[in-house]
RNA sequence: CGGGAAGUGGCGCAGUCUGGUAGCGCACUACACUGGGGGUGUAGGGGUCGCAGGUUCAAAUCCUGUCUUCCCGACCA
């Protein structure tokens, strides 16, 4: 993409309204622009790096054995009335009416939709387990929005919903996605603990949040330093495997958040417990009949009788992942991107526009990085050099690529690596060959 | 929902106390210079000061109401 003609409003100026830093730099970088309290709009560099954690999340959902579905926005308020929890959720559920009267809500989750789904389709046990998820906006009237979209009111979730026959098959489907999740956040490039959680409103027995360690948490977190050394990619994890062995080693080591923590329990004492703060990315439970009870979601078991199915729940804040891992990576340039969400991988910079020989050298590099099917992202834009490496470090992306009339003369441009800032020289005629494969 | 703060051009702010017809920096437009870390000059465009009432000869400024946004707390992916 050619910056020139790119959508990329950058702010030199911080807006008095952000505070912390994924909100202020997702304002500066030309991300995101506030609709309301609480409800943005995703800017088209902010909704890619969206797309590529979209992407990332729903790769190992798919991998783990979840079945991708949508649903929608909007719901009846039948279905949570027959749950229950029309009434319960208060007023954090955005409540709507239709034209003709009829009661409707902005889904702030969705346990009621999925299990009329799955209540009207299936009917035996020979048909679990299920697993079935969306990635979906979700809505939900915050009493007190704040930092950006890692608490917004309108934002981007993906949320899986399992069905199993018994409790013991249903810790199995708990685990597979206990273990995607762990996959899915080492992939997004950012360290997320597991942490016993309290249940909470949604109910149930079993669950753990995933906390993304961050100086600028929301949350106070106590963990084993052991986490340090986890790799979650070293574990294969297919469906139908054992996976409580890799649960159990993820969940030996001490790790609580603030309310579950007992400074009093042996284990939450040692030497190797550390404090820090947290941003929650990942909450799942296990619920069993909560809802298939009220809701009849029963399957006929082998000896013929209905039995409620036991589920489970599983959510990944998506839009909230992006604050997230900018709060774990970034400095006072700007952003830093892991890879492998990064919106595009280089970031391209002709420091001599108006030198006709040198801007025909970018513009090959450029073309080749393109035909290697390499993301570049080329500021050709006539301003000073200056500014571009400002709005390139503030972007964030992985490696940038410099290009004036001083390396030109001497055949090399300067490439630079965002996160650890050691620069090299590299012949022109090489460079592009240093992204392929 | 309790406590606190703020709304003045796209962004950051001054002006409000002490009422007199709106200003600065950045950004933007044009031209010239410049071109390796947000450069320089000249000339421009853009604001009924959140909104509604009120007081006054006169309101960004004083009074009342209202909306919005942000921060701290209790709650949440």
């Amino acid at each position: 993409m050619r910056l020139s003609r790119y959508f990329l409003p950058t702010l030199k100026e911080t807006p008095s309204e952000a505070q912390i830093a994924s909100h202020r730099l997702m304002l500066r970088a030309g991300m995101v622009r506030q609709g309301a309290a609480g409800i943005y709009s995703w800017l088209p560099l902010g909704l890619k790096v969206l797309k590529n954690i979209e992407s990332i999340v729903r790769e190992e959902q798919d991998r783990a054995g979840a079945i991708e579905l949508l649903m929608p926005t909007i719901q009846s308020a039948d279905l949570w009335i027959e749950s229950g929890r029309y009434d319960d959720y208060g007023k954090e559920m955005l409540r709507i009416e239709d034209r003709h009267d009829r009661k409707m809500l902005f889904g702030p989750t969705n346990e009621e939709l999925v299990t009329d789904i799955f209540r009207r389709e299936i009917k035996s046990y020979k048909d679990l387990p299920k697993n079935l998820y969306h990635i979906q906006w979700k809505f939900r009237d915050e009493i007190r929005p704040r930092f950006g979209v890692m608490r917004g009111r309108e934002f981007l979730m993906k949320d899986a919903y399992s069905f199993d026959l018994d409790a013991e098959n249903a810790v199995k489907s708990y685990n597979a996605m206990f273990v995607a999740y762990l996959r899915t956040f080492a992939r997004l490039g950012v360290k997320a603990i597991p942490m016993r959680a309290d249940t909470g409103p949604i109910g149930g027995d079993l669950s753990h949040e995933f906390i993304v360690v961050a100086d600028t948490g929301e949350s106070e977190v106590f963990f084993d330093k052991g986490f340090e050394d986890f790799d979650p990619l070293s574990v294969d994890s297919g469906l139908g495997d054992d996976l409580q062995p890799v649960v159990d080693q993820w969940t030996s080591l001490y790790a609580a958040t603030e309310e579950m923590h007992d400074p009093d329990a042996p284990e939450a004492g040692g030497a190797d417990i550390v404090k820090g703060r947290g941003i929650e990315v990942g909450h799942i439970f296990f619920f069993g009949e909560k809802y298939s009870k009220p809701m009849k979601a029963e399957v006929q078991g082998p000896d013929g009788k209905p039995v409620p199915v036991q589920m489970g729940s599983y959510g990944i804040g998506v839009s909230r992942l992006v604050g997230a891992i900018i709060e774990a990576s970034h400095d006072e340039h700007g952003i830093i991107w892991p890879e492998a969400i990064a919106p595009y991988k280089v970031g391209l910079m002709n420091l001599a526009t108006k030198d006709a020989d040198c801007t025909a050298a970018c513009d090959k590099i450029y073309a080749d990085l393109r035909s290697q099917g390499v993301e570049v992202l080329y500021d050709d834009r006539n301003t000073g050099a200056g500014a571009k490496f400002s709005d390139m470090d503030l972007i964030g992306l992985p490696w940038q690529v410099a290009l004036g009339n001083r390396g030109f003369k001497n055949g090399v441009v300067e490439l630079k690596n965002r996160a650890t800032g050691d620069r090299e020289e590299v012949a022109i005629a090489d460079i592009a060959a240093r992204f392929a494969g």
